[in-house]
DNA sequence: TTGCAATAGTTTCGAGTCGCTACTATTCTA
DNA sequence: TAGAATAGTAGCGACTCGAAACTATTGCAA
């Protein structure tokens, strides 16, 4: 039985990285870009997105350069930590980033229970994995244990920062489960 | 919604295939190796292999070549159709092929219901996605429109063969929705 | 303060993958 | 029986990925 998942999970994936070619970019350029999307600005450096896609930092300097030249991101360097950068989607790369691949068509046509099922048991998977293995679970910020709601928008108590209402359903690096 | 399905999706299977590498296998190879193991007789041809993983029968026959150097499978020449060639996974290809990942520990470790969840919505997903995209199915001999129950095996309506209880649970490149 | 370690990112290189095209061999078909 | 179709292989070229070495910057500790 969990083989069978396990062979399910990995054909879908391929089936759905295959379609990522017709947007001339590979599937490492393509997780790399929706990652980016919809990463916070805490969350966009290269060491970032290789932690996030299980990659090396040298890997990711290439794919981002990639993405780059294709004018799909633009690089910032930060004023405080000049060894830093961080990248911002352009609006051609959020175009191509929140694109409805077949997967999402099919997956939308599900019925709406099976659909947070669905959703619910993979994260679940996912974030058990992720313990396992010992990496960093890449969680929606307003679910962290480090946030703190705050009128509309909220407040990391890890960064002392306030945030923006939408930053908080937005990807965070630091991410650490409520629990 | 379901971008973010899709996201675990891909972010799970890549963890997964990262596992791949420590078989000395690469993710390929391992693909083809697990299905190999799960497939019919009738199933284990280089174009089944190509098919089932979305892949060219060029590429596929590099794959196979690098299995059979390591000892994980043999190749059979049909009698019947001398183009054609079989592969056998071998004892010690069938022990990788089972060898339990970390995925299937966290799958396993899931309460029965969830795990039955899974593995339908999965289930459910692909074959759409297959459908929309006008691939092959592959799945479950017993549960085939051709398949009849006949005592304790089956017997095959398409292929016109009996079929061992074993082989009705395997994998067939031939296999048709019952509905 | 100064020097060493740690961190962020890049570059280069080599092994390996993948798909495409062209090819052989065999079987089907009209 | 000739030509089309099918099964598989070979070789080439573009590309990917990761490892190791490198630069630049920052943190830390004596």
């Amino acid at each position: 039985m969990p083989q069978r998942i396990r062979a399910l999970i990995e054909r879908l994936a391929k089936l759905s990285e295959a379609e990522d070619w017709a947007e001339d970019l590979n599937p490492a350029q393509m997780t790399a870009l929706t990652y980016l999307d919809r990463a916070n600005r805490f969350s966009r450096a290269p060491s970032h997105v290789a932690a996030y896609s299980g990659s090396t930092r040298g890997t990711v300097s290439q794919t981002l350069r990639a993405l780059e030249r294709k004018g799909l991101v633009t690089e910032f360097r930060s004023e405080s930590d000049r060894r830093s950068i961080s990248f911002e989607v352009t609006e051609s790369g959020h175009a191509l980033a929140s694109a409805q691949k077949m997967l999402d068509q099919v997956l939308t046509a599900l019925p709406p229970e099976s659909a947070a099922a669905l959703e619910l048991g993979l994260d679940t998977v996912l974030r058990d994995l992720i313990t396992a293995r010992g990496g960093k679970a890449f969680g929606i910020c307003r679910t962290c244990r480090h946030h703190l709601k705050l009128g509309a928008g909220g407040y990391c108590q890890l960064l002392a920062v306030n945030l923006q209402p939408a930053e908080t359903g937005q990807i965070c690096h630091e991410y650490e489960t409520a629990g």
